[in-house]
DNA sequence: GTCTATAAACCGATAGAC
DNA sequence: GTCTATCGGTTTATAGAC
């Protein structure tokens, strides 16, 4: 920390994350990733050891970068207990802002496509550290939340629940093109983004509401 | 047709799409599609030309293999005009035929992974194939079932009632790997893919009966 | 800490024998 | 239609000069 700058480093966790987000790993070559850091091919190794040990830190860097925890910030100022009226209010500022990163500029949305692709390929190492730290956490803020409203929820009960929260969200990231090309659309604007936050709000409160009258 | 005999071509197409749908395009070398399929390398360029047009092929194949479209032939059978009661069963019928793909032996859910990943991969060629063949026609049928119960229901409305519904169900196969880790399974069991069924099915109606009464 | 030069392995593609 | 052998290019990684 002493004798590093650290400017380098960065510049390669930050060049490299967006490659391997965009491209995957095999798709990215340590060349156009030490390109567009402006930096030499072997700084690579001298930083890092490789390139996979240089995945793994950018997996590791979205996981630990504190973008926030929507879910569990708003358990945390919520009432212990909810109504479906008291719930809709939360899960819509939940719903938008997921769905905020993926137009936002400032939070590139590359960085929860990284997620969403460790997830997918399975084989590239520190899937661990990926669903421990990030998505374990998620699912059980979205029990816990339905448990707000539903308290008798079954554990099996809250988990569909909360993974289908979480699909209908990821599903607008991991298909975005194909959504777009449906859509007739070049980038999703603010309406769009706006219009499904909603509908997904919509769609979860009806869900739980049908789980606890069953 | 007459003068191949087609078992090395089939071999590689069927060994190709299963290893593309696994490690990608470009995680796959013609080398190990060969090894697997049981030719050898040279066989590729002289059936496909390269690479890159096998994974085209592989692509084809699956979007034309006729696995059945469960919600066209709903559809079809259906009476014009549903109530929540009447689409109950149609969805549920639905549904599972989806989620007996990610577990099935016979028919390989490699299939539908190779999809989601050409999806997901735009940059890799033929993307247009899938979703003017594949991705397009289903939302449509979904949009078409969502107006059998609800025929003033808007454009928007029922496409997001249909991304809501995909995205539940390709949320198991894209995210296998975390979600069968929560789960504490190694697979999918039937019992697990019967109770996801029930709960998208319970989501899908509970959503369809909330934009009905807006 | 940065760079050049290069090693060693692998990649896709194909010429040419059978 | 199948195979071996090989070409030319690219990959990751690193030794060694600065």
């Amino acid at each position: 920390m002493a004798d590093e700058r650290g400017d380098t480093k960065q510049a390669l966790i930050l060049a490299a994350g967006e490659l391997f987000a965009e491209r995957g790993f095999e798709g990215t070559s340590i060349r156009a990733i030490a390109e567009k850091a402006g930096a030499n091919v072997a700084a690579i190794s001298y930083h890092f050891g490789g390139k996979g040990d240089l995945y793994t830190r950018t997996l590791l860097d979205v996981v630990h970068s504190d973008t926030g925890r929507p879910v569990r910030e708003f358990l945390e100022r919520a009432e212990p207990q909810l109504g479906l009226e008291g719930v809709r209010g939360g899960v819509l500022g939940i719903a938008r802002r997921f769905f905020a990163r993926l137009a936002s500029a400032e939070r590139p949305p590359w960085r929860v496509r990284l997620l969403l692709r460790a997830m997918f390929e399975s084989e590239q190492g520190r899937l661990e550290e990926v669903i421990e730290e990030s998505f374990r956490p998620d699912i059980a803020d979205l029990m816990a939340l339905a448990r707000r409203v539903v308290p008798e929820l079954s554990d099996r009960d809250a988990m569909l629940w909360a993974f289908g929260f979480m699909g209908q969200v990821a599903f607008y990231i991991f298909v975005r093109e194909p959504v777009l090309r449906v859509l007739g659309k070049e980038r999703y604007d603010q309406e769009f983004l706006d219009e499904a936050a909603e509908y997904v709000t919509t769609s979860a409160v009806a869900s739980l509401a049908a789980l606890r009258s069953e």
